[in-house]
DNA sequence: ATTGCATTTCGCTGTGTGGCGAAATATAGT
DNA sequence: ACTATATTTCGCCACACAGCGAAATGCAAT
Protein backbone atom coordinates (compact mmCIF):
# COMPACT_ATOMS: atom_id res chain seq x y z
CA UNK A 1 0.00 0.00 0.00
CA UNK A 2 2.93 2.25 0.74
CA UNK A 3 4.04 1.99 -2.55
CA UNK A 4 1.08 2.22 -3.96
CA UNK A 5 0.65 5.48 -2.48
CA UNK A 6 3.97 6.93 -3.44
CA UNK A 7 2.83 6.30 -6.68
CA UNK A 8 -0.07 8.10 -6.93
CA UNK A 9 0.87 10.71 -4.62
CA UNK A 10 4.17 10.95 -7.20
CA UNK A 11 1.50 11.80 -9.62
CA UNK A 12 -0.50 14.19 -8.31
CA UNK A 13 1.66 17.11 -9.65
CA UNK A 14 1.02 18.10 -13.45
CA UNK A 15 4.70 19.01 -13.46
CA UNK A 16 5.67 15.23 -12.41
CA UNK A 17 3.12 14.15 -14.78
CA UNK A 18 4.50 15.89 -17.89
CA UNK A 19 7.86 14.86 -17.06
CA UNK A 20 6.74 11.19 -17.43
CA UNK A 21 5.13 11.82 -20.33
CA UNK A 22 8.34 14.12 -21.62
CA UNK A 23 10.68 10.95 -21.12
CA UNK A 24 8.92 8.81 -23.59
CA UNK A 25 11.13 10.54 -26.10
CA UNK A 26 13.76 8.79 -24.53
CA UNK A 27 16.22 9.82 -21.96
CA UNK A 28 16.54 13.69 -21.01
CA UNK A 29 19.05 15.10 -18.34
CA UNK A 30 17.72 17.55 -15.54
CA UNK A 31 18.47 20.81 -17.52
CA UNK A 32 16.58 19.65 -20.36
CA UNK A 33 13.11 19.38 -18.30
CA UNK A 34 14.14 22.42 -16.78
CA UNK A 35 14.34 24.33 -20.23
CA UNK A 36 11.31 22.95 -21.04
CA UNK A 37 8.93 23.94 -18.06
CA UNK A 38 10.79 26.85 -17.21
CA UNK A 39 11.15 25.89 -13.69
CA UNK A 40 14.30 26.47 -11.26
CA UNK A 41 16.93 23.38 -11.65
CA UNK A 42 16.65 22.63 -8.25
CA UNK A 43 12.52 22.31 -8.11
CA UNK A 44 12.93 20.32 -11.03
CA UNK A 45 15.02 17.99 -9.21
CA UNK A 46 12.83 17.26 -6.45
CA UNK A 47 10.54 16.15 -8.77
CA UNK A 48 12.59 13.66 -10.47
CA UNK A 49 13.72 12.55 -7.00
CA UNK A 50 9.77 11.73 -6.04
CA UNK A 51 9.36 10.26 -9.69
CA UNK A 52 12.06 7.94 -8.52
CA UNK A 53 11.17 6.68 -5.10
CA UNK A 54 7.95 6.20 -6.73
CA UNK A 55 10.06 4.04 -8.73
CA UNK A 56 8.83 5.66 -11.78
CA UNK A 57 11.68 6.71 -13.30
CA UNK A 58 15.34 5.15 -13.77
CA UNK A 59 18.27 7.22 -13.66
CA UNK A 60 21.96 6.76 -15.63
CA UNK A 61 25.03 9.18 -14.92
CA UNK A 62 27.15 9.80 -17.61
CA UNK A 63 29.74 12.53 -16.37
CA UNK A 64 28.22 15.42 -15.11
CA UNK A 65 25.04 15.02 -16.47
CA UNK A 66 22.26 12.74 -15.15
CA UNK A 67 19.72 11.12 -17.32
CA UNK A 68 16.73 9.92 -16.36
CA UNK A 69 14.33 7.64 -18.27
CA UNK A 70 11.45 6.06 -18.18
CA UNK A 71 11.77 2.28 -16.61
CA UNK A 72 12.39 -1.05 -18.86
CA UNK A 73 10.18 -3.95 -19.13
CA UNK A 74 11.74 -5.30 -15.70
CA UNK A 75 9.85 -2.77 -13.74
CA UNK A 76 7.58 -3.74 -11.11
CA UNK A 77 3.91 -4.41 -12.17
CA UNK A 78 2.23 -1.80 -10.32
CA UNK A 79 4.74 0.49 -11.93
CA UNK A 80 4.26 -0.39 -15.63
CA UNK A 81 0.45 -0.21 -15.19
CA UNK A 82 0.66 3.24 -13.79
CA UNK A 83 2.67 4.66 -16.94
CA UNK A 84 0.06 2.90 -19.16
CA UNK A 85 -3.09 4.09 -17.34
CA UNK A 86 -0.81 7.90 -17.70
CA UNK A 87 0.29 7.08 -21.31
CA UNK A 88 -3.58 5.92 -22.36
CA UNK A 89 -5.22 8.86 -20.65
CA UNK A 90 -3.52 11.98 -22.35
CA UNK A 91 -0.98 10.31 -25.10
CA UNK A 92 -3.37 13.02 -27.14
CA UNK A 93 -3.72 15.62 -24.77
CA UNK A 94 -2.81 19.51 -26.28
CA UNK A 95 -0.53 20.17 -23.24
CA UNK A 96 1.22 16.96 -23.32
CA UNK A 97 2.18 17.49 -27.55
CA UNK A 98 2.86 20.80 -26.75
CA UNK A 99 5.40 19.34 -24.71
CA UNK A 100 6.34 16.71 -27.03
CA UNK A 101 6.55 19.41 -29.54
CA UNK A 102 9.30 22.14 -27.70
CA UNK A 103 11.11 19.41 -26.61
CA UNK A 104 12.42 18.11 -29.96
CA UNK A 105 13.73 22.30 -30.26
CA UNK A 106 15.48 21.41 -26.85
CA UNK A 107 16.84 18.23 -27.46
CA UNK A 108 18.01 19.46 -30.89
CA UNK A 109 20.45 22.23 -28.33
CA UNK A 110 23.50 21.35 -26.64
CA UNK A 111 22.87 20.43 -22.97
CA UNK A 112 26.02 22.61 -22.18
CA UNK A 113 24.47 25.97 -23.73
CA UNK A 114 21.29 25.21 -21.69
CA UNK A 115 22.94 24.59 -17.86
CA UNK A 116 24.88 27.82 -19.10
CA UNK A 117 21.88 29.79 -19.88
CA UNK A 118 19.90 28.50 -16.58
CA UNK A 119 23.09 29.48 -14.13
CA UNK A 120 22.70 33.16 -15.03
CA UNK A 121 19.16 33.86 -14.63
CA UNK B 1 -5.48 17.86 -18.54
CA UNK B 2 -7.52 19.36 -15.65
CA UNK B 3 -10.14 16.01 -15.02
CA UNK B 4 -7.17 14.18 -15.06
CA UNK B 5 -5.22 15.62 -12.20
CA UNK B 6 -8.59 15.68 -10.41
CA UNK B 7 -8.09 12.03 -10.44
CA UNK B 8 -4.92 11.40 -10.02
CA UNK B 9 -5.02 13.87 -7.02
CA UNK B 10 -8.28 12.00 -5.61
CA UNK B 11 -6.13 9.01 -5.66
CA UNK B 12 -3.19 10.78 -3.48
CA UNK B 13 -4.84 9.87 -0.33
CA UNK B 14 -4.98 6.89 0.91
CA UNK B 15 -8.31 7.32 3.27
CA UNK B 16 -10.10 7.91 -0.79
CA UNK B 17 -8.69 4.85 -1.98
CA UNK B 18 -9.34 2.43 0.83
CA UNK B 19 -12.85 4.00 0.19
CA UNK B 20 -12.68 3.61 -3.75
CA UNK B 21 -12.03 -0.37 -2.79
CA UNK B 22 -14.31 -0.72 -0.28
CA UNK B 23 -17.19 0.77 -2.62
CA UNK B 24 -16.64 -2.70 -4.54
CA UNK B 25 -18.98 -4.49 -2.50
CA UNK B 26 -21.48 -2.02 -3.20
CA UNK B 27 -22.66 1.38 -2.58
CA UNK B 28 -22.59 2.37 1.12
CA UNK B 29 -23.57 5.67 2.79
CA UNK B 30 -21.76 8.04 4.87
CA UNK B 31 -21.71 6.32 8.33
CA UNK B 32 -20.83 3.32 7.04
CA UNK B 33 -17.54 4.46 5.45
CA UNK B 34 -17.02 6.55 8.83
CA UNK B 35 -17.19 3.60 10.63
CA UNK B 36 -14.71 1.38 8.90
CA UNK B 37 -12.41 4.52 9.12
CA UNK B 38 -13.12 5.97 12.62
CA UNK B 39 -13.20 9.78 11.13
CA UNK B 40 -15.22 12.10 11.76
CA UNK B 41 -18.51 12.16 9.23
CA UNK B 42 -17.07 15.91 8.04
CA UNK B 43 -13.87 14.30 7.10
CA UNK B 44 -15.34 11.62 5.24
CA UNK B 45 -18.15 13.86 3.79
CA UNK B 46 -15.27 15.87 2.20
CA UNK B 47 -13.63 12.40 1.01
CA UNK B 48 -16.40 11.76 -0.75
CA UNK B 49 -16.98 15.18 -2.44
CA UNK B 50 -13.57 14.84 -3.73
CA UNK B 51 -14.06 11.44 -5.35
CA UNK B 52 -17.56 12.78 -6.93
CA UNK B 53 -15.63 16.02 -8.35
CA UNK B 54 -13.50 14.11 -9.91
CA UNK B 55 -16.21 11.31 -11.39
CA UNK B 56 -14.47 8.48 -9.35
CA UNK B 57 -17.79 7.80 -7.57
CA UNK B 58 -21.64 8.79 -8.38
CA UNK B 59 -24.14 9.11 -5.56
CA UNK B 60 -27.83 7.91 -4.68
CA UNK B 61 -30.43 10.47 -2.40
CA UNK B 62 -33.04 8.01 -0.59
CA UNK B 63 -34.17 9.86 2.21
CA UNK B 64 -32.31 11.17 4.48
CA UNK B 65 -29.49 8.56 3.61
CA UNK B 66 -26.92 9.19 0.77
CA UNK B 67 -25.32 6.85 -1.05
CA UNK B 68 -22.61 6.47 -2.96
CA UNK B 69 -21.24 3.93 -5.42
CA UNK B 70 -18.86 3.26 -8.02
CA UNK B 71 -20.04 4.54 -11.33
CA UNK B 72 -21.15 2.68 -13.88
CA UNK B 73 -20.24 0.95 -17.72
CA UNK B 74 -21.42 4.98 -18.95
CA UNK B 75 -18.21 6.30 -16.86
CA UNK B 76 -15.59 8.03 -18.99
CA UNK B 77 -12.66 6.07 -20.19
CA UNK B 78 -9.97 8.12 -17.99
CA UNK B 79 -12.09 7.27 -14.85
CA UNK B 80 -12.89 3.37 -15.83
CA UNK B 81 -8.78 3.00 -16.48
CA UNK B 82 -8.31 4.58 -13.44
CA UNK B 83 -10.31 2.35 -11.08
CA UNK B 84 -9.38 -0.92 -13.11
CA UNK B 85 -5.72 0.39 -12.27
CA UNK B 86 -6.39 1.00 -8.83
CA UNK B 87 -8.13 -2.13 -7.89
CA UNK B 88 -5.51 -4.38 -10.19
CA UNK B 89 -3.03 -3.21 -8.04
CA UNK B 90 -4.61 -3.28 -4.75
CA UNK B 91 -7.04 -5.82 -4.99
CA UNK B 92 -5.21 -8.61 -2.42
CA UNK B 93 -3.70 -6.14 -0.69
CA UNK B 94 -4.10 -6.88 3.60
CA UNK B 95 -5.06 -3.53 4.30
CA UNK B 96 -7.51 -3.40 1.67
CA UNK B 97 -8.77 -7.29 2.52
CA UNK B 98 -8.97 -6.29 6.20
CA UNK B 99 -10.97 -3.11 5.28
CA UNK B 100 -13.85 -5.43 2.80
CA UNK B 101 -13.76 -8.36 6.44
CA UNK B 102 -14.26 -5.37 8.64
CA UNK B 103 -17.16 -4.18 5.99
CA UNK B 104 -19.42 -7.18 6.17
CA UNK B 105 -20.05 -6.67 9.78
CA UNK B 106 -20.93 -3.21 8.97
CA UNK B 107 -23.10 -3.67 6.63
CA UNK B 108 -24.79 -6.07 8.86
CA UNK B 109 -25.79 -3.34 11.18
CA UNK B 110 -28.61 -1.28 11.34
CA UNK B 111 -27.25 2.52 9.45
CA UNK B 112 -29.00 4.03 12.07
CA UNK B 113 -27.70 2.58 15.02
CA UNK B 114 -23.92 3.87 13.44
CA UNK B 115 -25.15 7.08 13.28
CA UNK B 116 -26.60 7.60 16.03
CA UNK B 117 -23.17 6.09 17.93
CA UNK B 118 -21.27 8.43 15.97
CA UNK B 119 -23.35 11.78 16.81
CA UNK B 120 -22.97 10.37 20.34
CA UNK B 121 -18.97 10.92 20.01
C1' DA C 1 -44.90 23.22 12.93
C1' DT C 2 -41.58 20.93 15.34
C1' DT C 3 -38.33 17.59 16.46
C1' DG C 4 -34.81 14.16 15.11
C1' DC C 5 -31.33 12.66 12.29
C1' DA C 6 -27.94 12.06 8.07
C1' DT C 7 -25.11 14.80 5.66
C1' DT C 8 -22.78 18.90 4.26
C1' DT C 9 -20.58 23.37 4.90
C1' DC C 10 -17.74 26.45 7.55
C1' DG C 11 -13.97 27.94 10.38
C1' DC C 12 -9.94 26.59 12.37
C1' DT C 13 -5.36 24.18 13.14
C1' DG C 14 -1.38 21.44 12.15
C1' DT C 15 1.11 19.34 8.64
C1' DG C 16 2.66 18.53 3.90
C1' DT C 17 4.30 20.29 -0.45
C1' DG C 18 5.79 23.14 -4.52
C1' DG C 19 8.46 26.91 -5.50
C1' DC C 20 12.92 29.55 -5.21
C1' DG C 21 17.87 30.89 -4.13
C1' DA C 22 22.09 29.77 -1.86
C1' DA C 23 25.23 26.51 -0.42
C1' DA C 24 27.05 21.81 -0.92
C1' DT C 25 28.48 17.82 -3.80
C1' DA C 26 30.55 15.57 -7.66
C1' DT C 27 32.80 15.35 -11.97
C1' DA C 28 35.59 17.38 -16.26
C1' DG C 29 38.93 19.98 -18.05
C1' DT C 30 42.77 22.81 -17.55
C1' DA D 1 45.42 21.79 -7.38
C1' DC D 2 42.15 24.75 -9.32
C1' DT D 3 38.23 26.25 -11.94
C1' DA D 4 33.97 25.40 -14.23
C1' DT D 5 29.62 23.26 -14.30
C1' DA D 6 25.58 19.81 -13.61
C1' DT D 7 22.97 18.33 -10.03
C1' DT D 8 21.45 17.88 -5.37
C1' DT D 9 20.58 19.39 -0.64
C1' DC D 10 19.13 22.85 2.53
C1' DG D 11 16.43 26.74 4.37
C1' DC D 12 12.76 29.35 3.69
C1' DC D 13 8.05 30.97 2.28
C1' DA D 14 3.45 30.65 0.55
C1' DC D 15 -0.17 27.78 -0.11
C1' DA D 16 -2.86 23.47 -0.20
C1' DC D 17 -4.97 20.00 2.36
C1' DA D 18 -6.52 16.44 5.93
C1' DG D 19 -8.52 16.45 10.22
C1' DC D 20 -11.92 18.03 13.73
C1' DG D 21 -16.08 20.34 15.94
C1' DA D 22 -19.84 23.41 15.43
C1' DA D 23 -23.27 25.28 12.78
C1' DA D 24 -26.20 24.86 8.68
C1' DT D 25 -29.02 22.11 5.46
C1' DG D 26 -32.35 18.76 3.97
C1' DC D 27 -35.53 15.25 4.74
C1' DA D 28 -38.99 12.16 7.78
C1' DA D 29 -41.81 11.31 11.20
C1' DT D 30 -44.53 12.80 14.55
Amino acid sequence: MREFMNITKALADENRVRTLLALRQGELCVCQITELFGLAPSTVSKHLSILFQAGLVESRKEGRWIYYQLPGKDAPVEVREALDWVEQSLADNPQVLGDAKQLKKIVRQDPTDLCKRQCKK
